[in-house]
DNA sequence: CGCGATTACATTGTGCGCAAGGTACTTGCG
DNA sequence: CGCAAGTACCTTGCGCACAATGTAATCGCG
């Protein structure tokens, strides 16, 4: 059915799946507040601090594949892309052997602010206060729980 | 510091805190995303739900207490709110001994989805696909880092 | 080569989520 | 009682998320 054992028991306990979802949600919008005052004398936000993310790795990439990387489509992709443009972070440019084909590459100012950045992850990891264990715990969970929801069957 | 041992040891591998939250914010939209097929029949959104749930166990709440129980504020709540009251799901009205206060209420119509909505825990139980033991422990690993998070200091 | 299908991206519209600022009501203190 | 402080809520503005629709470029098949 989805990748573990083979589906235990389908005793739901009333309100438990809710809760679990709500905890979630509330998880999320509990860390992206925490990063906000870490990002914002950076001019950025969570999401795009996220599209930084995968530039700071490759420093020119097409726009489907930040898409791909983190799971966000041209809707919210496309404008978000055009404001670090308008900021001075990325490039935007077709590729001369694909016009359909939009490229996205840092400027320096962009690469510049990969230095300014690099206490962040640090500064999370210590507010999140997880111990190594629940750290790896959490992420395989949730890792786990993304795969099983995005499932289509 | 905060809710555990002594803070272990900072030694955080580089992206892994990135990885992380990214991981967090994946599956916060993933679940979601989830939700939206069992919800759209009723004409709900996720955090439309969400309110329904807090008057679906109290009736009559006012605006002050569903933000405190959901973690949103007004500028969210307000506007969500009135879309549930244009929907015939709610009633909102001034408090008598306190004109400063919104009680939302339920209204026959937003009682009925009670009724309609019974299968949707059940359904996203499943469609996490974890077992008892993950499930306990992503909550909890959930409620610790949201509390943690959540730290002033 | 011609043309329908596909691909990569853009646009529009709706609904959060949150900061910042405003308003009406109530409380409490001198 | 009068009024400053506080409370509960509303409004505005911005930036996601995402569905739906549109467009230009490319591919593939006959």
């Amino acid at each position: 059915m989805n990748g573990q054992e083979s589906t235990p028991e389908p005793q739901f306990s009333p309100l438990v799946d809710d809760q679990l979802c709500f905890a979630l949600y509330a998880a999320s919008r509990a860390v992206t507040a925490r990063y906000r005052p870490l990002l914002e004398p950076l001019g950025l936000t969570y999401p795009q601090y996220l599209v930084l993310l995968v530039l700071w790795q490759d420093d020119t990439v097409p726009i489907k594949d930040i898409g791909a990387a983190l799971q966000l489509d041209y809707g919210t992709l496309t404008p978000l892309i055009k404001r670090l443009e308008s900021a001075g972070l990325v490039r935007r440019e077709r590729r001369p052997d694909d016009e359909r084909t939009v490229l996205v590459s840092l400027t320096g100012q962009g690469r510049d602010l990969h230095t300014r950045a690099r206490g962040i992850p640090a500064a999370m990891g210590a507010a999140m206060g997880l111990t190594p264990t629940q750290f790896a715990q959490a992420r395989t969970l949730l890792r786990q729980l993304t795969v099983n929801v995005a499932d289509p069957a």
